[in-house]
DNA sequence: GTTCCGCATGAATCGATAG
DNA sequence: ACTATCGATTCATGCGGAA
């Protein structure tokens, strides 16, 4: 029975190349492209490598259909990073926003992720490398953006609104809605939001085992609420392990993946079986199933 | 008196063209180059103004000359980021990296530097960019990094080891050595300190000291502690109000400034003859300035 | 002497208006 | 059409004055 539902929710996700089954989806489609490809010269065994010379070359054929499925208010963010090749960092990504922009892609902007606990490590001449680049491209000048869906607490709101309260202004108020949070704190939710900056500093911590290159769910997840709202279109034509898919579902989206490797496409695909079911529509389970959908939001 | 010591300490600071005076310094003669040029299009009402697409034509001279006089084992450092220009992020720093890499500097590592305050605004598709490029070139792959001058205490060291210690502890362990720190605190001294990354987190610089682009002083701090020991030679040949050569000289290094617009070089000047005091050697002073001293560590 | 509040001030960017 | 200028927007920081 379980099964039945199951199936009914499944996830539109593909095993194959995704330079081939790109072909598939129709024009001005997808609202959001989020994904990690394989880095040059990485993951050698899974994904064969690519060598940093060939790396733009060989990733050109992509995005000329990254940029035909597209709609035009949608957006592509490229999570990538340089790797080091003797002792220098190699200029490939350089290269390849160049040759986006000649292919047609605007370079709208480059969202820096802060990884906050990255691997440790030493060389002699090098530190731990903390952070990434979050290439945002657009097709078009206008382009949809939910600025709103992402605010943060303004900067001095643990150290100093929090601290103005009395304990028993925290207790009364938190009696009154059962919310975990005072009346006051709702106020600052209207009031002392502000907006982010172009860094998003988040925690390497990836809970997606078998799969060498994941992203925390907040990666994803930030870009998702930015760039889409309800009911969008979000596809990683690298899918990897899942995690843009499954975050995308979660957040009621739909998810599209597209996957080379059998091996990773069969962690995405059990990951989204077992996580399709919170999502499943019209309440007919149990009520304990509320929590879990609560949760999404 | 007090003028004809300022005089023995007088700064290596010239007004003119970089282009041109560094023509004067002598081939492979400096340790480490930090500096921060004007940006493309930016302070039109001082600099000028360099047009985006030009930016790469304009700079690569001055490169040239830096090329010249850094030492092999040396460094250049320069902070930079690029501007948004009808909507799109231009592309004139990925194509600096490029020149310079043709013109035979080797593209090491990209530092981030972090800004914890930002320029405020808001646009519509767009957040304040609170990220800048310090981008790290080298002559040879044999450059000199001393990376134990800027290790950091373990993240949770402020946090959780000192609230740990009682205050009893704390006064005891004093009492007991005099150093100011007790003795756990050597400990973590000696133990709980590790290597940075590759993400520098500071806040701008917020006090008006006359010119508009005044990084932190710890920024350059940081990169001549990594890349310079005492007595080594720190050049900026886009030195504004003098924030790296200042920093230098009180770091015991010796800084060489270069300034085109007076009214910079002027403060410039100000500020390091100020400054020399405090590094006057031998004592020749009443014992009334070693506290200040003190203050540079 | 402290702590706290109010205020001015930026390596900016967009969109509208004016020449 | 294309460039130049201007107003509106926004927030972490450090200063000075006040309690």
């Amino acid at each position: 029975m379980k099964r039945k539902k199951i199936k009914k929710t499944e996830p539109n996700i593909y095993l194959g190349d995704s330079k081939e089954l790109l072909t598939e989806l129709i024009d001005n489609s997808v609202d959001l492209i989020f994904t990690s490809p394989p880095y040059a010269d990485s993951r050698k065994n899974t994904y064969g490598g690519i060598h940093p010379d060939k790396y733009v070359e060989w990733f050109l054929p992509f995005s000329s259909q990254l940029l035909r499925v597209l709609k035009p208010t949608g957006t592509f963010v490229l999570n990538i990073k340089e790797k080091v090749v003797d002792g220098e960092r190699h200029t490939y990504v350089l290269d390849l926003i160049r040759a986006m922009r000649e292919q047609g892609w605007l370079w709208t902007e480059e969202f820096i992720w802060h990884k906050k606990n990255s691997y440790p490590g030493k060389w002699p001449n090098r530190f731990r490398d903390s952070w990434e680049r979050l290439i945002q491209f657009n097709k078009s000048k206008h382009f949809n953006m939910y600025q709103e869906a992402v605010m943060v607490p303004v900067g001095d709101w643990a150290k100093n609104r929090l601290k103005k309260l009395s304990e028993t202004d925290k207790r009364r108020d938190n009696a009154k809605n059962g919310s975990g949070f005072g009346k006051n704190v709702s106020n600052w939710l209207e009031r002392d939001f502000v907006y982010p900056t172009n860094v998003v500093h988040l925690a390497t911590e990836c809970n997606n085992k078998g799969h060498s290159a994941a992203f925390p769910d907040e990666l994803p997840e930030w870009f998702i609420k930015l760039f889409t709202k309800e009911g969008d279109v979000v596809l990683d034509p690298f899918m990897g392990s899942g995690t843009t898919v499954v975050v995308a579902n979660k957040m009621g989206r739909i998810g599209i993946g597209i996957e080379i490797v059998n091996e990773y496409y069969q962690i995405a695909s059990k990951q989204l079986n077992h996580s399709s079911f919170v999502f499943e529509p019209k309440g007919k389970y149990e009520k304990a199933k509320t929590p879990r959908r609560k949760k999404i939001h």
